[in-house]
DNA sequence: ACGTTTTTATAACAGCTTGTTATGCTCCAA
DNA sequence: TTGGAGCATAACAAGCTGTTATAAAAACGT
């Protein structure tokens, strides 16, 4: 009388009420036929009310019985429904993942990383969130994000940072005497308008040092946060700049050149994540396509 | 990695989601620890993924088991209402009866009756269809209705038929003479423009035989179908009726008055149902209560 | 109406689920 | 380092869920 309602005798139910015998619902259920009798008649006790009648050889449900049938359809659908959900999470191929990263990896690599990712993964949904490197950080440490891409990270003890470094290049737009050459070096940049990130990033250092190594005046033109920007800007013959080879294959389509930088000055990105809150198998599964599809582009 | 969901690791899923340890979980669910513990372990184990996650002494649910807390959550408040339902059902305090009857008592008699019913049965709905008595007879045979009320049945294999005898009485409007009489019979109806059934009735032929015994004269004024619109006549002094007293007795607040009929010409009531088709228990606890109703109204 | 066949109910039993208690492990805080 | 809180594990009891065997009941065909 007081004993839970069963999810087996709830499937019994609604098989005979299908199929109109027990016979045919046990084997529909893949069991023995006493095993439906007894089913449906502890269920029947424990309700306190007959739960089938017979009609002219078939076995109908009574009328309580088909007063609550839709909603033990509905609960035996979603257990299924929940099933099936939990077996495409274990195969990663269901979840979410919340993303945040530089305003140049929104638009410039992370869309097809993600669009390859998600194709053969139709349940899971991604929330790309662009913003500064400072902001970023901090949405590791309230653990609002599962992933993050950003630059220059000095590292903090909530956060797990790994670093990737990735190969510069100059770019310069189509025709420019400088496709002639295998490798640019500060020496072949010298009087050229230079499109730089601002002076006080790290790459932008790293490069000044280079230029000042060589003795070569850096001659500064335009100063920009973006990689991307400065791909537009150098397209658009305002000069010649040094970025990650990475935003440079994305404008390799659009007519910009670009030649390895000599010496070796990496940008450095970290792919970051919060240390505290442990992450799903999905993301760290995301982390690795990304970090796999950096491989082109690393130094070393 | 194959055996189905059990209800009881949702549960303490929810629970442990719910108290963020599995000590107050286990309390919660009125069980001990380590069954919540095993209960986890082995749904864990079955899906596949980590379920909880410790932070800072608090079991939290991993994000993987977060994506799934709401359907469990929805699956939960289903099973819980389907108890409800169940129990309702049992304690006839839900359910739904459709009932077929004649016009008269779809606006006099059953109303109350069907009122007082539902008063503490919140859960019951009903249907209520007026027609005409061969169209009640078909709902019955086709189990379009689960009881009904008519007259003049004669059988029928298919239905189960419960007859009732109503007491007859003459009706008159206020301040007629007819008041002065403990009873009324044809003798007193000399002369009297009558207002009475269809003469095919069975009614109708008991009330004339009744005329035609004491040798008056029956002065037919109107004939119509329903008692009520008997009733309405003779209260706005077109003459005066012989009708059931169920009917007479909802007039009599309107300033109608009645008088045993003498002799007694029984109205007679049928309360039917599908025989071939199972009563709910909650539509013969309504019999019960209808045919309880009529009590009152009952000859002999 | 009768015997045959189909279907459902019951019984006895095996294995798994779900609870118990007892106890060990781990982490954190005094 | 020690104690306490909380979780995991083990061993076991009871109950659920399945089995086969068989009885009982209903449906069906002559």
């Amino acid at each position: 009388m007081k004993s839970p309602l069963r999810l087996r005798q709830l499937e019994a139910l609604k098989a005979v009420a299908d199929h109109g015998s027990m016979t045919r619902a046990a084997s529909e259920l893949g069991i023995t036929q006493p095993a439906v009798s007894r089913l449906l008649s502890d269920l029947g006790d424990e309700l306190g009310f007959a739960l089938l009648d017979r009609r002219d050889g078939r076995l109908v449900p009574s009328q309580e019985a088909r007063y609550l049938l839709p909603d033990i359809q509905r609960i035996l659908d979603m257990m299924a429904r929940l099933s099936e959900t939990s077996r495409a999470i274990t195969e990663k191929r269901a979840g979410h993942i919340r993303i945040a990263c530089l305003p140049g990896f929104a638009t410039s690599h992370l869309p097809s990383v993600v669009a390859d990712f998600l194709r053969h993964r139709p349940g899971v949904s991604v929330t790309i969130e662009p913003d500064r490197p400072e902001r970023i950080l901090e949405w590791m440490i309230g653990e609002d994000y599962d992933f993050g891409i950003t630059d220059s990270f000095e590292g903090h003890p909530a956060v797990d940072s790994q670093r990737v470094d990735i190969r510069s290049v100059c770019i310069f737009p189509e025709g420019h005497w400088l496709a002639d050459r295998e490798t640019v070096g500060p020496s072949d940049l010298a009087g050229e308008p230079i499109i730089h990130t601002r002076r006080d990033s790290g790459f932008f250092k790293a490069l000044s040092d280079a230029f000042l190594t060589e003795r070569v005046a850096l001659t500064s033109r335009i100063e920009t946060r973006q990689f991307t920007a400065a791909c537009e800007l150098v397209l658009r013959g305002l000069g010649v700049s040094v970025i990650s080879e990475l935003d440079a294959a994305q404008y390799a389509s659009r007519g910009l050149q670009s030649r390895p930088f000599r010496p070796r000055i990496p940008h450095q990105l970290s792919l970051v994540r919060p240390i505290l809150k442990p992450a799903s198998m999905i993301t760290l599964d995301f982390i690795e396509s990304f970090a796999a599809s950096l491989a082109p582009f690393r130094q070393d």
